[in-house]
RNA sequence: UGUCCGAUGGUGUAAUGGUAACACUCCAGAUUUUGAUUCUGUCAUUCAAGGUUCGAGUCCUUGUCGGACAACCA
């Protein structure tokens, strides 16, 4: 163990164990359902759940709560499992509540038996109706007291396929009058003649969540069962569950789940932005997705990084995307090489180096890493620099070229800006130099001293590639809670594509999701779809700019 | 007009009745062959009112504000 303080969960666990409570075994889980991809949110219960049983020598169930045929897909299952193992954690057992449907369906037959479960006519809208409110007692069903022998022949028929969806659901029977919603006799069985994605036909009455998931946690014998605030209001229902059932009681504890600006981590959501056609699919990088996160770059150390440092307590709260992002930029600092990338190309021309002379200069590979080692670039007379990077009336302060000022090409010569070509409407569309022959990176000898660096391709040997620009999703911190749709919050500017950017030759190895630092750009990452003669990337996260921000300031 | 939960700098999280701190952000500066990184520094915090106590962010009361709960979803 570290010496930070312990979050009220490993409080909570360190104090069962020195009571010697479950003899000091410490079993958790993580529960998804499989109707999505796993998002940001669940990064951050994965963590905490693996996290936690890591400390505490403990195990880490994975369930899948499919207890909904509808909605649910081996596809997500999959996606589920890569992505945890992506994330770095082993999971003791894989389970699916589905693999219980037998046994839960034999509890329901103990409480229909012991007189806490009817079998009711009533529909979905008429349950609604006599549920009450939350300020108003709710009123019994009419078929509340049939006798037990009825209701087991009754929950025998929906299971035997007898009724239609809808037409019969098993409750329980608790209190109608409960200040507490989810105890005015809940709904544990509904029918639903659906296929089911490891069930297949066998059943057509399902288990409820609130059916399911406590007694799952039981059968495993969990025994820190920690989910999400909103299930709070749920745990008397557990409980009561535990105690007719007289099993095996797991304590479940609540945290606050961990909301990001200018992004939604709502499945249905997602979902939509999938289905509709926002995004380009699940793993479209600018999702909050972790196969979104991985395709845009991010690595399993800097979201374990990042759901470390946001914490875990349970208020309310909205994370500032910005520290993903330095948790991201952290760790691709340190373990990402760089690279030199031109994505806004225009011609430098070294007017007094010879036309026909390539040189081969060597770049650190990392300076942070000494172990990165070096690789070798072309040099020559026609590179390609960023527009950006030249002007003809520089502001103040202004390290890049200009007519008359000098700059250092990062590994190569410090040059001396003497002009530019421009085209018939007065766009630049060359900018010449004379280069510095004894200032060349390593040896130089010049004594000239320059304030900016800058980065460039050699353009005979420069690979075309394409970059997607990536901006956050929404413009707005919180899509959800704005009045309007979240969808009318997108960002239109969310991803720029740059079909005309120059990478350096050693780059035509870049392997799909290979991390790389684009000097003075940001980080990348190789798209999965990136090919040597097709290369793509896409950008995980900008540099810091302060030069950028100076700029901003002065307009 | 219910039940439950919560409230500490801009953000997130600590402080377990005894000097309100750490990280991110912001701002200023130093270093720099990435205007990156690194380093230094500055600004900034206990929802309110009572009470208990030698002493309260912490305990109690009341209030205020915010959130959850009325799916045959999870």
């Amino acid at each position: 163990m570290n010496d930070k303080p312990l979050n009220f969960l490993e409080e909570i666990i360190s104090e069962d164990i020195s009571n010697d409570k479950h003899a000091g075994r410490i079993l958790t889980r993580f529960p998804p359902e499989p109707n999505g991809y796993l998002h940001i949110g669940h990064a951050k219960s994965i963590c905490l759940n693996f996290g936690l049983a890591q400390t505490f020598n403990g195990k880490t169930n994975l369930r899948f709560d499919d207890t909904n045929p509808i909605t649910e897909k081996t596809e997500y299952v999959e996606s589920i499992k890569a992505d945890i193992r992506w994330l770095g954690f082993v999971w003791e057992a894989e389970y699916y509540a589905s693999d219980y449907f037998e046994q839960l369906h034999d509890f329901a037959v103990k409480l229909i038996t012991k007189g806490l479960a009817y079998v009711d006519d009533l529909s979905a809208e008429e349950i609604a109706r006599l549920k009450g409110t939350p300020t108003e007692a709710g009123l019994p069903s009419p078929f509340r007291n049939r006798p037990i022998a009825e209701n087991l022949e009754l929950f025998a028929a929906m299971r035997n396929g007898i009724y239609a969806d809808g037409e019969k659901t098993l409750r329980a029977k608790i209190d109608m009058a409960s200040p507490n919603m989810h105890l005015r006799d809940p709904i544990m069985y509904r029918i639903k003649h659906a296929h089911h994605h490891r069930t297949g036909n066998k059943w057509c009455i399902y288990p409820m969540y609130d059916f399911a998931h406590g007694q799952s946690d039981a059968i495993e014998k969990i025994t820190h069962s920690i989910c999400t605030l909103e299930f709070e209001v749920h745990r008397p229902l557990y409980n009561w569950f535990i105690e007719q059932l007289e099993i095996f009681p797991s304590r479940q504890i609540e945290f606050a789940r961990g909301n990001i600006n200018y992004t939604i981590t709502s499945k249905r959501k997602l979902l939509q932005l999938v289905t509709e056609g926002h995004v380009a699919g699940w793993d479209d990088p600018r999702m909050p997705t972790i196969s979104g996160m991985r395709r845009r770059g991010y690595t399993p150390a800097s979201i374990r990084d990042f759901c470390d440092r946001i914490g875990i307590a349970r208020r309310e709260n909205m994370i500032d995307v910005g520290l993903l992002e330095f948790c991201v930029r952290e760790d691709l600092n340190k373990n990402a090489q760089r690279r030199m990338v031109v994505v806004n190309p225009i011609k430098l021309i070294i007017d007094n180096y010879p036309d026909d002379t390539t040189e081969m200069l060597t770049a650190e590979n990392n300076t942070e890493d000494p172990n990165a080692g070096s690789r070798l670039m072309p040099f020559s007379k026609n590179l390609w620099i960023e527009a950006d990077d030249f002007t003809e009336n520089p502001p103040k302060k202004y390290f890049r070229l200009a007519p008359g000022l000098s700059v250092r090409l990062k590994s190569a010569y410090i040059i001396t800006c003497t002009g530019c070509d421009k085209d018939e409407n007065g766009n630049v569309i060359a900018v010449h130099a004379n280069y510095h022959p004894n200032s060349k990176s390593g040896q130089d000898t010049s004594g000239i001293s320059v304030k900016g660096v800058m980065h460039f391709v050699s353009a005979a040997q420069a690979l075309p590639c394409t970059i997607n620009l990536y901006e956050r999703l929404f413009q707005v911190e919180n899509p959800a809670s704005e009045a309007a749709d979240f969808l009318s919050y997108l960002n239109p500017d969310s991803l720029k594509v740059i079909t005309n950017a120059f990478a350096e030759p050693v780059l035509a190895d870049a392997q799909p999701l290979q991390t790389f630092q684009f000097l003075r750009l940001g980080y990348f990452c190789a798209d999965t779809l990136s090919k040597p003669n097709q290369l793509i990337f896409n950008r995980t996260v900008t540099l810091k700019d302060t030069w950028a921000k100076e700029v901003k300031k002065s307009n």
